[in-house]
DNA sequence: CGAGTTTGACCAGCGC
DNA sequence: GCGCTGGTCAAACTCG
């Protein structure tokens, strides 16, 4: 088996370029083993040829989620459109009002001085005055929006908390009269059946645990991994909670998120028969697949992972690796690293679980994407009439301005939302409607113009994702404060169910946000676009979420592959 | 020597 | 039932 398989190689150049991080984790992928070795060993080489790409189609039952990229940053259809001298300025407004390093004030300023400035250099002075109101009515209005927005976010809060002491009670009752159940394990299932409404849609909480309680739910046992399935994991999971002297769900206080087996889904308590069996199997295990154009062999995610094996996958030259998360004993997020079969230069990770463990500021970031896109899947992944559509709002909701970025795919066997930034063209070569503005790759939050694509990836979701998650009812940072949402997995897909049309409005209303979209849009396109783009203005200020403690050797694995044979293709 | 990687083997699910 | 495939384990190995 030929080594130096799978990957290809890259310029140093063009890598040190792209990659000013160090990432923490590296895969087990050819031409090295050291990180540091690495980093000096990558070489150029053309692009690799599309191997394998009729034999390996896009999944078949993906559903695309055609989402605007051109961010219309006006909602105003009448205003007049942009000049090229525009597009700059109007960008550096939003990202400006985005990022929060400028406060309002002084962008404001800066913005009626450009106003002033440049169109009596252009001979637009007729416009001023119209233009400049125009400008303070916006402004007022996004005010609002987010004065809006805050309440509508401290009320739901409130809602949450609310709801969650009131299933506490409920759970203690249970518990009383219950004491010698030995499904005490899944309580929250348990007071969801009895209440009869709630379905356990949240079977899997992909990215933050509210507490590192849940670190003895470890994978030791081997035979409780070997019995994990996809279907018996809505058993196992509980029962491995409870046999191992786990915290139980009515011990936690945490339940930011469910509780989770090993990589497992929880059980649905047998006792809550009116639990709809088809979603139960539809679910199953939520993952959450991101694509990106990377060369590094691993997206920074802030995490630390150990590889526990490689394969090769049917139908892809190129080896997967499977890792898990190393943070904390027994924490049971993995994640799979792949090549794209059609193209080397797409790295897809896939994340699935939940860290039982507090995780750096670096880390949450992918954490808090992943889960949101997890929730938000699941949340909508109900074997509904309206599925399709459920699935098509939480697309659009999780990344409202990127282009057939966002995709949930219901295929078999784990409910996977893919969040594909390779799709996105340069936003420079955009055949953008007229009335929307181009967003100059200059500016990009500089932290986003110069660093790594895959690197910055966890900044771009949190960014992108923050806000939509406070309403998706799918909190992430919340759990580890609140420390006894356990409930709320469950009970908030509960509201969204209740209230689509609702939480569709406040998600809508929020990345509607011109602002929002434009700043993210410009943060994504200006990380795809970053390999390409030479002129870079943020070539200083690396923040990169990387994380420093080196958890791997970097190791370069062979393209051997590890069992029943798979291992005989040559990559 | 400990941590991490490699890799052959094993297991389970699934389709035929 | 059988074979294929994905996922995982764990002993051997590597490296600092």
């Amino acid at each position: 088996m030929a080594k130096g398989s799978g990957l290809p190689s890259f310029d140093p150049d063009h890598r040190i370029r792209l990659f000013p991080h160090n990432p923490n984790v590296i895969n087990s992928f050819p031409e090295d083993r050291h990180h540091h070795q690495y980093r000096h060993k990558w070489k150029l080489a053309p692009p690799p040829p599309m191997e394998n790409s009729s034999s390996s189609p896009p999944p078949p039952t993906t559903i695309q989620f055609p989402v605007n990229l051109h961010c219309n940053h006006q909602d105003d259809q009448n205003q007049p459109l942009p000049s090229p001298s525009d597009h700059k300025r109007t960008v550096i407004d939003e990202m400006d009002f985005f990022s929060g390093k400028k406060d309002d004030d002084d962008d404001d300023n800066d913005r009626k001085n450009d106003l002033i400035d440049e169109p009596s250099e252009h001979g637009f002075k007729v416009n001023l005055a119209v233009l400049q109101a125009e400008m303070e009515r916006m402004n007022a209005e996004n005010q609002r929006l987010r004065d809006v927005l805050n309440q509508v976010t401290s009320n739901y809060n409130t809602l949450q908390m609310h709801l969650v002491t009131l299933m506490k009670q409920q759970q203690q009752k249970d518990q009383k009269g219950n004491s010698n159940n030995e499904e005490n394990d899944v309580k929250i299932e348990h007071v969801n059946g009895k209440e009869g409404t709630v379905v356990p849609r949240q079977f899997m909480d992909l990215g933050l645990a509210p507490t590192a309680e849940h670190d003895e739910h470890s994978l030791s046992s081997s035979d409780e991994q070997r019995s994990r399935s996809p279907i018996n994991n809505v058993e196992a999971a509980s029962k491995e909670y409870s046999n191992s002297g786990g915290v139980g769900r009515e011990d936690s206080p945490d339940q930011g998120s469910q509780i989770w087996g090993p990589n497992k889904v929880p059980r649905v308590n047998p006792t809550a028969k009116n639990v709809d069996q088809a979603t139960e199997a539809t679910i199953r295990k939520a993952r959450v697949s991101v694509r990106a154009r990377s060369e590094a062999p691993m997206i920074t995610d802030g995490c630390q992972w150990r590889k526990y094996g490689q394969k090769m996958a049917k139908g892809n030259p190129c080896p997967r690796a499977y890792y898990r998360c190393t943070m904390a004993a027994g924490c049971p997020v993995r994640k799979q690293v792949q090549r794209c079969a059609e193209d080397r230069t797409i790295l897809i990770t896939t994340y699935e679980g939940n860290h039982n463990h507090p995780l750096p500021p670096a880390a949450m970031a992918m954490a808090s994407t992943t889960s949101s896109a997890a929730r938000m899947l699941l949340s909508g992944s109900m074997p509904s009439a309206d599925g399709l559509m459920n699935s098509n709002f939480l697309a659009r909701a999780l990344l409202p301005c990127s282009s057939n970025m966002a995709t949930i795919s219901a295929s078999a066997p784990f409910p996977t939302v893919t969040l594909d930034l390779t799709q996105t063209p340069n936003p420079l070569q955009f055949q953008r409607p007229p009335n929307q503005f181009p967003i100059p790759f200059a500016n990009a939050p500089q932290n986003f113009a110069a660093a790594s694509p895959a690197a910055l990836l966890p900044q771009i979701f949190s960014q992108a994702l923050y806000n939509q998650s406070k309403f998706s009812g799918l909190q992430m940072s919340q759990d580890l404060e609140t420390g006894q949402l356990g409930h709320q997995p469950q009970s908030l897909p509960q509201m969204h169910q209740a209230q689509p049309s609702s939480l569709a409005d406040t998600v809508t209303a929020l990345t509607a946000d011109p602002s929002f979209t434009a700043a993210l849009a410009a943060a994504i396109t200006s990380i795809m676009g970053s390999g390409s783009q030479p002129n870079n203005v943020g070539n200083t200020n690396i923040n990169v979420t990387t994380t420093t403690t080196s958890n791997t050797n970097g190791s370069v694995s062979t393209s051997n592959n590890n069992s029943n044979g798979n291992n005989k293709s040559a990559i």
